[in-house]
DNA sequence: CAATTACTAAAGTACTTGCTTGACTATTAC
DNA sequence: GTAATAGTCAAGCAAGTACTTTAGTAATTG
């Protein structure tokens, strides 16, 4: 529960930023060395290393060095946890919603005037 | 497109924080005002008050001021387009995984050794 | 072997965060 | 009107972020 709100932090974190998301929509496509991912970038390959380190550390991804070069593969986990969160709050919210609604249309039926939000 | 970016920016990284998480998931069980918000919270008023204008500013939710008590209300479409985002990222990995699958498949039949991870 | 390739490590820097405190402004209650 | 309530503004600060450059190391290639 603790390590949990954390995980979500880092992964929210990691996603936060458009080229940690362009390597993430990268590597959907399949696995990449960080020359591949450093490529198309706008900056020195030793940045998209520490990206690639965030996004690792948020276990969005993992990789593996073989000889000279380190492959990074997308790890769904991760970004299945955050999804479920987002998800959790949409279905929480709607629910909430219907009932306000189910209580309105009570309301209407016995000619009543308040909202009856329970505070 | 390059608004979407930023936005996906701004909802991220306003959910990246452990504060305005909580407040979203107050605010998913119905609005509450500023106070209410900060009550349970270990740290000012003020302090809250800046959490919740990066909320706002991210689209998660929005406030209304009558009298002297503003009033936040979670607003979902922010959340629902970083859901979606997330979802387009597993779905196009699964069905990468899937023609993977598929092709290593063909290949058993065939008695091929080589994987096919068209480079 | 020497040169190239593919990364790694470390230090420096401009900017952004997540707080704090203190002073202030409207409402509402007594 | 005075006092309490609910929020706002702004300055300041310690820590963190997103880069850079420079100087490496370990594999591969010719």
């Amino acid at each position: 529960m603790l390590d949990d709100q954390v995980a979500l932090d880092l992964v929210f974190h990691a996603l936060a930023d458009p080229t940690r998301r362009a390597i993430v929509e990268r590597l959907t496509r399949g696995p990449a060395s960080v020359g591949e991912l450093a490529a198309p970038m706008p900056m020195s390959l030793a940045a998209v290393m520490q990206h690639i380190r965030v996004l690792e550390e948020s276990r969005l991804l993992h990789t593996e060095k073989l000889g000279r070069v380190r492959t990074c593969t997308i790890a769904p986990e991760a970004l299945v946890r955050a999804e479920a969160w987002l998800g959790e709050r949409r279905i929480l919210w709607n629910r909430r919603l219907d009932r306000l609604g189910a209580l309105l249309d009570e309301d209407e039926k016995h000619g009543t005037e308040n909202e009856g939000t329970s505070s």
